[in-house]
RNA sequence: GCUCGGUUCGUCUAGUGGCCUAGGACACUGCCCUCUCACGGCAGGAACAGGGGUUCGACUCCCCUACCGGGUGCCA
């Protein structure tokens, strides 16, 4: 039995965004699932689109979350090189064998010739095909040309008529007709190959077992078995997989500003959980299952449970998830992760237990962070004292006035500034003045916060504040009543 | 336009002819807990695109329509 063999294969044109990530971590799932090689190739034939850095970048993201490759253009291989701009020379023999064999032709036709004709033929709402022109060329001319150093492509010699198809694993048996297929262009004016043909070179000539990509391919596979058959090589196995649609019209795309890994990251994500959430879209485990780490997830892989449809991406349940690893981790985990945001709202020298025990089951995403607890480093002194008035606290202002006088003592005498004295302390005091909790640490709060709605309450906030502090807002509160 | 594909709660999905008066999760609403907000607990509303078949019986099979997406590039 052959080693499963999948491979990722970006152009590496600007960031990683959401949808490569899971079509990589799909074909990386499949391969681990089954014991096989997960190969990563960079297919960079486009110069004109090539952005400076962009790899560096993909190669950051796939490790940061865990997914590392068994080739790739850093680590080598058997197969390399895995760049395709390295690859080039491979290309052109292929081309020329097919071409010796009919299957494929030089083709002269000028890029502006045929955009005019295309032009013209959408003008009377037809689709434009290329009419084989230069298939008729005789051989003299060929070489006259050639001689001459017209530029040229190379092109596909679709047949006319027939049938191509491809079985896809979750489309089922796709065919078209040879009839509505194009003559694709192989090798470009520049001697690069084009997508259409370099994928099926390299995914042959890497030993790919196993192709999966998105589903944009799903139409132009047929030609690609074409030419598997042109060379007399074994077709892969085809898996297509769905897009990521940002709402049911457009698909997720890096001109949407917040589809990227990093965006993700620097807004507060965890990785794992944007791994496990973006492993859910599109795929389900068969069971109820929806936390599950990298070695979960190949574990539980399975190409059933992916989906025909495309996935409509939902930050709302990103977000949820989010939240739901942020309440697992440590408290040393919280505060690490959380620590910047300190920093970010002046918080960093406070007690970072407390602040991650009132945290810690509020926070979603970390940038949340400093709009919930700038009120500790800084108390908005022109707070509306209608705050000191709650109903279900049976506060008003008043009662809010006798509360703090009556507390402020109480906590000055405090022989020591700790979250259990502060908390025993204040509740045997309104038992003692049979009061509701409420009545009395409902002032107390709002005072020491000047906000109606804070993380934690008054004896945590107490606690972070210290004495002093404490002291000062409680008697600046006073003064205002 | 042509062609290929898709269509279950707002969203992600379970469902492969009877287990479905369609299950779970997010979101939403209400209640409980409670010094606020969260967390947690409980409860609730919410979907098989439409129409024809096939069948004793269709979310599940077939056909048509509608809608959405992909392809139709010397982009990938």
């Amino acid at each position: 039995m052959t080693t499963v063999r999948t491979r990722f294969a970006p152009s590496p044109t600007g960031y990683l965004h959401i949808g490569g990530l899971r079509s990589a971590l799909y074909a990386y799932l499949f391969a681990k699932k089954n014991g096989g090689d997960f190969i990563l190739r960079i297919e960079d034939t486009d110069r004109e689109r090539f952005v400076e850095g962009a790899t560096e970048l993909i190669y950051r993201t796939l490790k940061d979350v865990g997914m590392y490759w068994d080739e790739g253009p850093d680590v080598g291989g058997e197969y390399g090189p895995y760049i395709q701009s390295e690859r080039k020379d491979m290309y052109l023999p292929y081309a020329e064998k097919l071409v010796k064999e009919g299957k494929a032709y030089y083709c002269f036709c000028s890029k502006e010739e045929l955009e005019e004709r295309r032009e013209e033929a959408t003008k009377r709402g037809e689709t434009f095909k290329y009419d084989k022109h230069c298939l008729h060329l005789s051989q003299e001319e060929i070489q006259e040309k050639l001689n001459a150093g017209v530029p040229y492509v190379i092109r596909q010699n679709v047949p006319e008529s027939g049938e191509a198809s491809f079985d896809d694993i979750i489309y089922g048996h796709i065919a078209v007709d040879c009839k509505d297929l194009d003559d694709t262009i192989l090798i470009k004016a520049d001697g690069m190959p084009t997508y259409n043909f370099a994928n099926v070179i390299d995914d042959h000539t890497m030993g790919i077992t196993h192709v999966m990509r998105g589903n944009e391919y799903l139409a132009s596979t047929p030609k690609y078995n074409l030419l598997y058959e042109a060379l007399g090589w074994e077709k892969p196995v085809y898996i297509h997989m769905t897009q990521i649609m940002r709402d049911a019209q457009h698909k997720l795309s890096k001109r949407d500003g917040d589809a990227s890994y990093e965006d993700f990251t620097s807004k507060g994500y965890l990785k794992e959980a944007i791994l496990n959430y973006v492993a859910l879209l599109g795929w389900n485990p068969g069971d109820d299952r929806e936390r599950f780490t990298l070695d979960e997830l190949i574990q539980a892989f399975s190409i059933k449970g992916m989906s025909k449809s495309p996935a409509i991406f939902d930050i709302n349940k990103l977000t949820w998830l989010n939240a739901e690893y942020i309440r697992d981790l440590s408290v040393e985990e919280f505060t690490h992760h959380a620590m910047p945001y300190y920093e970010k709202a002046g918080v960093a020298d406070m007690d970072t237990n407390i602040l991650a025990q009132i945290l810690q089951q509020r926070v979603e995403i970390f940038s949340q962070i400093p709009d919930m607890v700038d009120f500790l480093a800084k108390l908005d002194e022109d707070y509306s004292l209608e705050l000191f008035t709650n109903k279900k606290s049976k506060t008003d202002s008043e009662i809010s006035k006798a509360v703090l006088e009556m507390v402020i003592p109480v906590l000055e005498a405090l022989p020591e500034w700790d979250t259990t004295l502060i908390h025993d302390t204040l509740i045997s005091l309104a038992q003692e003045k049979e009061m509701k909790n409420g009545t009395l640490l409902w002032p107390v709060r709002i005072a020491m916060a000047g906000k109606q709605v804070t993380p934690g309450g008054a004896v945590e906030i107490a606690a972070l504040l210290g004495r002093e502090e404490t002291l000062r807002r409680l008697n600046y509160g006073l003064s205002r009543l």
